[in-house]
DNA sequence: CAATTGATGTAATAACATTACATATTAAAA
DNA sequence: TTTTAATATGTAATGTTATTACATCAATTG
C-alpha cells in the first residue's frame, strides 16, 4: 500500500519508457515516446500510457500539465529534507524556446499553499506548479 | 498593443462563451461549451476556441491546465493590490469530487517563484498553480 | 472606393488519452 | 505442485481536445 521507498523493479516496458525519458533533454509526449519505441516492439499508445502510469506512481516521472508531456524526475536520488521521491510539490520552469525544463522545490511555496488549504479546509492531493517562459540562455 | 484595462467590448461569440462560463459553477471544456451553444448557432470547436483565446487574452477567463478546461475569472472587478485583471499569477484549488474551483492569490508564493526565476535568469511568461484535492464540503 | 484588418463559418485533420477485450506472465495460496 | 489471483501485455476501436486550411463577411482607414 505504501509507495516504494527505493527504486522498484521495473518491467520491460516501464524500463524502456523510463530510459527514453531519461536520455531526452526535453519533455516528451506519450506519442513521441511511442515513436521512439517502435523498434522495441511498441505498437499502441496504451503501452506507453500504462508504463507512464506506473512511473508516475513510483515518482520516477512527472507529468507537465501545461504541455501534455512527461519528464524523468530530476531529483538526486534522495534529498536533504525528506524529499527523495516522497516529497510534497515540485515546481517546473519550462523554456518555451529550447524546451529545457528545470525542476525545483521551494519549501516556502509549499508552506504557503498548504496553509491556504488548511485555512480553507481543502485537502490537497496533488499540486501543479509550472512556470513557462524563457531560460537564461534563450533570454539572452 | 496594451491589454485592455477595463472591460473590452466583446463580440457576439465572445459574449456567448463568457456568459456560459459565468453561469457555470464548475469548469467547462471547450466541447462542453460548444454543446451549450448549439442553439445559438455554434457548429464547430473553432468558434469556441477563438472566443476563448480572446477572453484569455483579456484576462476574463482562465484555463485550468490540469483539467483542459476553462473558468470565468473570479476576481472582483478590481482588487486591493493592483490585481484587477493585470495581476501576476493566480492559484486554483480544484475539488475532484464536486468540481468546484477556488481562485486565489498569494503574494508570498508569487514572490518566491519570481525570486527563483530572477536568480536563475529565467524570464517567466505565465505561471500555473493548481491544487487538486477535496474541498471542505466534500472532505467532510 | 480600395485596401487592410479582424471576426466568422465550415471542413478536415492532428494530437492526446481511454475503453474494451483477449492473452500471457508472475506470484501467492492451497 | 497445481490452482488461483494479480499484474503485465497486445491490439483495436473509440473518445476527447486542439489546430490547420480556406472561404466569406464586416468594419475601419488611407
Amino acid at each position: 500500500m505504501n509507495a516504494p521507498v527505493s527504486a522498484p523493479a521495473l518491467t520491460k516496458n516501464q524500463s524502456l519508457v523510463f530510459d527514453v525519458l531519461t536520455r531526452s533533454d526535453a519533455p516528451m509526449s506519450a506519442y513521441t515516446i511511442l515513436d521512439k519505441l517502435r523498434d522495441n516492439g511498441f505498437r499502441a499508445p496504451l503501452q506507453v500510457y500504462r508504463a507512464l502510469d506506473k512511473l508516475l506512481e513510483f515518482g520516477m516521472v512527472h507529468r507537465l500539465e501545461s504541455l501534455n508531456a512527461f519528464v524523468a524526475c530530476a531529483h538526486p536520488e534522495s534529498e536533504c529534507c525528506g524529499h527523495g521521491h516522497g516529497h510534497g510539490s515540485v515546481a517546473f520552469a519550462i523554456c518555451e524556446s529550447c524546451g529545457h525544463v528545470s525542476e525545483f522545490h521551494d519549501h516556502e511555496v509549499d508552506h504557503r499553499l498548504s496553509d491556504w488549504a488548511k485555512h480553507k479546509g481543502f485537502k490537497p492531493a496533488k499540486t501543479t506548479i509550472e512556470i513557462r517562459g524563457l531560460c537564461s540562455v534563450c533570454a539572452a
